[in-house]
This record gives structure tokens, sequence and C-alpha cells, in this order.
DNA sequence: TTTTGTGAAGCGCTTCACAGCT
DNA sequence: AGCTGTGAAGCGCTTCACAAAA
């Protein structure tokens, strides 16, 4: 299973969203790569050859397609998504306190384990499903608890150094959804979820299709 | 400038934030391609040949790099960002009302229009930058004030029923939060926002950087 | 016969290297 | 000198087509 390449990686990580959302909504039986080409868009040879990367000779696709309940998991564990990891969330306004009471319904691969601001007040009047912190004790915490990543929702001009704390924390990831570009070293991964951004790749899209 | 590879787009768009930002940043002159490498992190020689793709032989570039003020603008045609589009939030709650408060700080290429939801009481209470509507008035809102994009922020179950009455009304691309796969016409545009997905590519991409 | 699995061909993107401009 | 602009080479991904399996 050596060499996936970026592309590949990425089509394996949205088919498996696609077959799980497929199993949740009922469906059972295997899968050919025909239908999961309907399912994605790709055409299937790519599709079949994908997945062949994964499997190292052993056929897990009978005649009749292949085992959601078995590709899934192979995925999976290709991808490095086999493991379950610690996230928080800093900065609980209007976006941060959306994602608090957004528990993923799915397997959860990750976990939510803890709230900051640096307000005290918001932190004793939310109510939430997962602890909440004043923000002085955001490096306590993470490092107690083995958080690896933070989902960034405080202003703009804060986001720098919210996330130089964070790192010095211990974390290696960031969801950034401040709207502003990060300087981190590299070893540190960040990942912007900015909304402007997201309209732009939408409206290049909406054109390429149409 | 006809045609411009996939992955050339999504380098130029990336390109152009970085330099809005920074410009935004107070930095003036002319930028090398050396330097939106380091910016950027792609080899110099693409980022040329991207941009040359965008010229169709008249140089923008002189002996000092290139220009931003003449770069930004030309990007942004090539990818079709230079037209003002409008567009609304569907869904009030904690992650709908967190976008409507939100302004694109810089230069305006997408404006919110209007703001919708079911529930008639928060569309009272909440003050907001944006005229709010009750849900039954999407379709005449829409068409009045030629909205094309949707933010859909409903919870997941009502998700595609949201979707189909958006598009009916003329809505032709949709950015979803909804932990939901919408099954929409190819037509309409639809790409995917959702907190999961988002955590899941950071986790590659960490492992990649590794 | 339907389906997967995969070497090999084909093709598009990136990289190179150098010409041209300032 | 420094930088851009671009044909041409190189390379990696996708597509094809067929063998193998169920």
């Amino acid at each position: 299973m050596a060499d996936i390449s970026g592309p590949a990686k990425e089509r394996l990580l949205q088919l498996m969203c696609l077959l799980e959302n497929h199993v949740l909504a009922g469906n059972t039986g295997p899968v050919t790569s025909a239908q999961a080409e309907q399912l994605s868009g790709w055409p299937r040879d790519t599709i079949r050859k994908d997945i062949s990367c994964l499997t190292e000779g052993a056929s897990i696709g009978g005649n009749a397609g292949y085992e959601p309940e078995l590709l899934i998991p192979l995925i999976k564990k290709a991808l490095g998504l086999d493991r379950r990891r610690k996230f928080c969330v800093l900065g609980l306004g209007r976006l941060g306190s959306a994602y608090l009471n957004f528990t993923p319904p799915e397997l959860a691969e990750f976990e939510l384990a803890a709230g900051f601001d640096t307000n005290v007040n918001r932190v004793e009047i939310l109510n939430s499903p997962v602890p909440l912190y004043p923000a002085y004790k955001l490096a306590e915490i993470i490092s107690r608890f083995g958080i690896e990543i933070a989902l960034l929702c405080v202003p703009a001009k804060e986001a720098q150094a919210a996330a130089e704390k964070c790192i010095a924390a211990g974390i290696r990831g960031i969801l950034n959804f401040a709207p502003v570009a990060l300087s981190v070293s590299p070893e540190v991964t960040v990942r912007n979820v900015y909304v402007t951004d997201e309209l732009r790749s939408l409206v290049i899209k909406m054109r390429n299709e149409k």
C-alpha cells in the first residue's frame, strides 16, 4: 500500500464519506465500482485503481462489488484516520459555540475534549456537553488530556497570538476559521476554513460545470 | 488565456488571497516570483507559468516582479470573480447567525443580501446588518434581489428540503454546512463545508508533512 | 457473465533551461 | 545583473484494455 498519490487520497477520503452516508441511509450489501462512479462522479477505473493501492494484492471485491464494512476501515487505516484524536475549540463566540454542540454523528474519530475563551463569563454561562475553561488554563488542559488539534474561532486580531499559545502547548494541527493567514513553524499544519475562500471556490466550480 | 488547468486555478486563487493579505499587511511595491514562492510554497517556475496563462503575451512583470495592484484584478477576471454576487444565509441558528455578522473585509466580491429562518421569532429578535425574512418569503426575495448563492446552515434533516426550495427559486450554488450529502441536479453546484471532513483533511495533511 | 485487479499506453501538469526584456 | 515569459523535456496521474476470479 506504499504510495498513494495526493489526488487519490482526496478521492478515497470523499469515497469513504459517501460510503458512510450510503450505509447510514439504510443501504446494505456490496457497492460496485459502477455504483461508486455514480455516487462520486469519478470514473470507475480510477476508483478501482485507487482501491487497489490499499490491498496489496489481496482481493477485497468479489464479483459483486466492495463491502463497505470492509472497505471503509481499510481506507481509514491507509489515510491514518484509524486512531481517535482529541480536539478543542478556542473562542466561544457564535461560531465557536456552534461547534461545541456539534457532535460528529458517525463513529467518532474525533473527540471534542474542551472549549476555551478569554471571557470568563462565557465559560460559566454557556451550557455545553464538554467542559469549558478560561483561556489561561489552555496549556495545562491541552497537555493533560493530550489534545492534538484546535478549532480556532477567535476574532481575527487575536488569532495569531492564540495560535502561538496552542502550539506552545503542543498542538500540531489547527483548523483556522479566523479570516487571517497564520504564520506558524513548518511542523504545525494549518487548514483555513474561510467563508470568502469557500465562496470563491464555489464560483469557480460553478463556472467549470456550466 | 484560453485554458487554465484545474490545479493552476487553485493556485491562482490562493496566490490572490496571499497577495491581498500581503498588501493589507502594509507591504507595498512589486512581488517577485521568488517572494511568491516563499509566501505560497509552490516553485517559482510554476507560479510564473500560471501567471503567463493570464497575460496572452503582454508582460505584466517588469524586471522587479509583479505589481499586486495589476495582478490581483487579472486573476479575479480569469477566475470569474470580477463580478459582484449576492448570497443569502438559510437557517439562523448559532452557525447561521455567526455568518450574518460576517462582512468580508476586503473589496466585497460577495454581498450578503438576506437571511432566512422558519422560526419567525428568530427573524424578529436577531439584530442583523442585513434584512431577515421568514422562510416562506424565500422564493420571492431570492428572485427579486437576484441572489445567486445560498449558505445552508439549517439542521441536517431539513437540509435537502431547504436546498430544493432554493434551487426552485433560482439558486445555482450552495455552500452546505449541514452534515449531509445533498442530491441535486447537475446544473447546481454544491460545496460542502463539513467540520468532520475538514478535520480529516487536516490529519492527512499533518501526516504528509511529518 | 459480471466484476475486480493491474501492467501499459496516453496525456496533462510540472519542471527545466534559456531567450527576451528592463 | 535580475527578472519574467515560454517552448520542450520529463514525470506522474489517469485511462485503457484485458487477464483473472467469483
